[in-house]
DNA sequence: ACAAAAGTGTTAAGAATACACCCATGT
DNA sequence: ACATGGGTGTATTCTTAACACTTTTGT
């Protein structure tokens, strides 16, 4: 093994290959989606993997996460109501170029669209429980990681803000709960435990659609990630 | 802003600086200490620092951890119960010598003592109560983040093993916790319900020191992390 | 016999769960 | 009038929290 303190001072020290991989999370139709794109390269040529790219020098990561999901997938993290640091994973076998170290980072938003350009490869959004066969590289295993930090993390904080609309019913919040948990919540349950946190605000509005009662616009108190007193569910 | 992937494909990326550090923990007399060394040079020459070097090409961080705790604090990794890593940290600003992403582990572990070396930079441990002021980089935030994650983490999962000797009283299990929550928990309570986790077995043996009753010795059913059902305190 | 830590139960308050019907609206 | 989702309360079980004395030992 080299002497990393001598190769540095002499100009020797070469730093593994860094990379930034985004877990984009979203609600579409009650359904938590993950955000994907086509390889067109070697390796994994055609191939489903999260968006990612090279760090450089000079770069924080969440420039370099910035930058990259831009270039392929059309989105600032502007677009994201949360952008949290996930795991940094680093295996020799992980990138057939080479030894590689990835940061990965959870990405939450609402409404998010790809805009695709010149440099998009092919951004779409796929269902969680529906994830196309061929995925990258151990994408799938980073997703299932992501997944269930989100769900342990919408019960100790408010990070359920950053899936949905700025005004939203309870019965959307007990839906987007439902979608990260995975199963069903009891109604009456879940409205006096969560209205029990104050961490929401009934707006004045009613939400107006199809034949039934409209019901009650909320918003979040804080649009920022905040823990809470006592866990919910 | 370079071309990311065309610099690679010509041979032009540079990949930032990249760092391992490791946060060593151990309760030493009821009190949660946390390891450091003394900078040989600069920046920083003689503040104090988490024990911290570069991450060669071809090594993984943890491998990186290793070979750096060993060389600066006479430990290898396996000396500790339980190793985890912690966050990734990078910021233009944090290393003087120029942008650096550094990953941290945390460690823990019983009973620890560093061997002192040719190579080793003076590894002391000292109370997190009661650190030096002069910390080099942000390594106090650092210290302070481990810190949270791991009483955090001691609350729904059994990590707590990895700070206590293979067989313990109840009472040093009970110390164990109030020393990484900084708060005295109640006798009667925390028995009931630690044991009603079945985490825990007792030996059958006991533990005599001094003019008292001797207290019957436990180990735990497992020696690696669990999530546990209902989680604790 | 004394000092010192080990060990042990009960009560009260709060939280979680299970569960079913009426309300307001559009067609 | 009917179909649809919105909205609401109570009883039970479980969990948490507060609290003090007896036991076993070494000196």
């Amino acid at each position: 093994m080299i002497d990393i303190m001598t190769a540095k001072y002499s100009g020797e020290y070469v730093p593994p290959i860094l990379t930034v991989d985004g877990v984009v999370l979203q609600l579409i139709n009650n359904q938590l989606n993950v955000l994907l794109i086509r390889r067109p390269e070697e390796p994994f040529k055609d191939y489903w993997a999260l968006p990612g790219g090279y760090n450089a020098q000079g770069e924080t990561t969440t420039q370099a996460l910035n930058r990259i999901l831009r270039a392929k997938a059309g989105f600032s993290v502007k677009d994201f109501a949360l952008v949290e640091q996930l795991y940094t994973f680093d295996t020799v076998a992980r990138d057939p170029r080479g030894h590689a170290v990835s940061v990965t980072y959870t990405c939450l938003g609402h409404n998010l669209a790809p805009k695709t350009s010149k440099t998009t490869q092919n951004p779409q959004f796929f269902p969680i429980s529906h994830l196309p066969k061929n995925l990258a590289y151990d994408h799938a295993d980073i997703i299932k990681y992501a997944h269930d930090r989100l769900s342990a993390k919408i019960t100790y904080t408010n990070a359920i803000y950053a899936l949905l609309p700025k005004f939203f019913t309870l019965t959307q919040l007990q839906k987007a709960y439902e979608a990260v948990f995975g199963r069903e919540l009891d109604k009456r349950n879940f409205r006096k435990k969560f209205l029990d946190l104050n961490l929401i605000a009934p707006t004045g509005d009613l939400f107006r659609e199809g034949a039934h009662r409209p019901a009650k616009l909320y918003k979040f108190n804080k649009q920022h990630l905040e823990t809470l007193s006592r866990s919910f569910d």
